[in-house]
DNA sequence: GAACACCTTTCAGTATAGTGGAAGGTCAAG
DNA sequence: CTTGACCTTCCACTATACTGAAAGGTGTTC
């Protein structure tokens, strides 16, 4: 199988995979005479790895260190389990990052409703986003509208 | 007001300050006799609004944007709160994914305690995380363990 | 033998929001 | 007069996962 059979096979390009190669994620392939990259089965397998490693959020990095284990001849599933672990709490802490930002987006959107668009004055840029305002006089002086 | 003193009054460091400046963020400032930056008071503002801006996910771009419209002489607010229902919406999405993410990364972890780890073989690296085996037989050759 | 699809390599660029460091000028204290 | 803390500019680099393009070789078909 060349190149590029296997990346329509997997779903990538043939550039997503000499980049893989490069960065240690599947193993250097065998040529063929004309040194063309030449993939049995498994490579299938290798490159549905990784991206079942991305569908869970691991970084390519990450990916890469489970393999090198199993090229090692060890079974990666505890430091597999870590990195599940791993994941999940920190997929749990940017859940919960978002839904504080998004609670005080709609708390902005809210207040922006009261307030009337001639207040907003260049002071605080913008009064939507930026609640406080300059009372400082240099700011007054040097921010009034040239039109 | 140097540059650090700036800085430190808001929470930034001289190189992100000038940073800001290059990006267009901050107008650029007077400059003393020997060449040192200057601000007055309202420049703590503008830091302050670009802070608030990625505070609730915007870009330096889209901050940047606002910041466009003001120095135009306009209210940025109706622009702003166009961002903010976009930002809502993107933010939205990503929670919703994460949270796909987190229950299959939950799945993932809730069946690998069933696994046994003497049937994980090399065939999908690993099957913690790569459930489908490869069974082709040039497989099976390649990556027979070495040691 | 020319066209075209495919393969090879290498270098560089994308996006984001800065950070690090070098080389040099300025200023106040001791 | 030197030390140390600032300031200036500019260039390069961080991380991540690719993507684009150039320049050339290969293989099949007409």
């Amino acid at each position: 199988m060349k190149i590029s059979e296997l990346a329509s096979r997997t779903g990538t390009t043939p550039k997503t995979l000499r980049f893989y190669e490069d960065a240690g994620l599947l193993p250097t392939p065998e040529r063929a005479a004309n040194g063309y990259r030449t993939y049995h089965g498994s490579a299938i397998t290798r490159v549905q790895f990784v991206k079942a490693g991305q569908a869970v959020g691991l970084t390519l990095a990450e990916i890469r260190d489970l393999m090198a284990i199993r090229d090692d001849g060890r079974a990666p599933c505890s430091a597999a389990m870590e990195l599940l672990d791993a994941q999940l709490a920190d997929i749990t802490e940017r859940i919960r990052d978002l839904q504080a930002m998004k609670k005080d987006l709609a708390a902005l959107r809210a207040r922006a409703l009261d307030l009337d668009l001639a207040d907003c004055t260049p002071e605080s840029v913008c009064h939507v986003i930026n609640p406080g305002p300059c009372t400082c006089q240099e700011h007054r002086e040097s921010t009034r509208v040239a039109s």
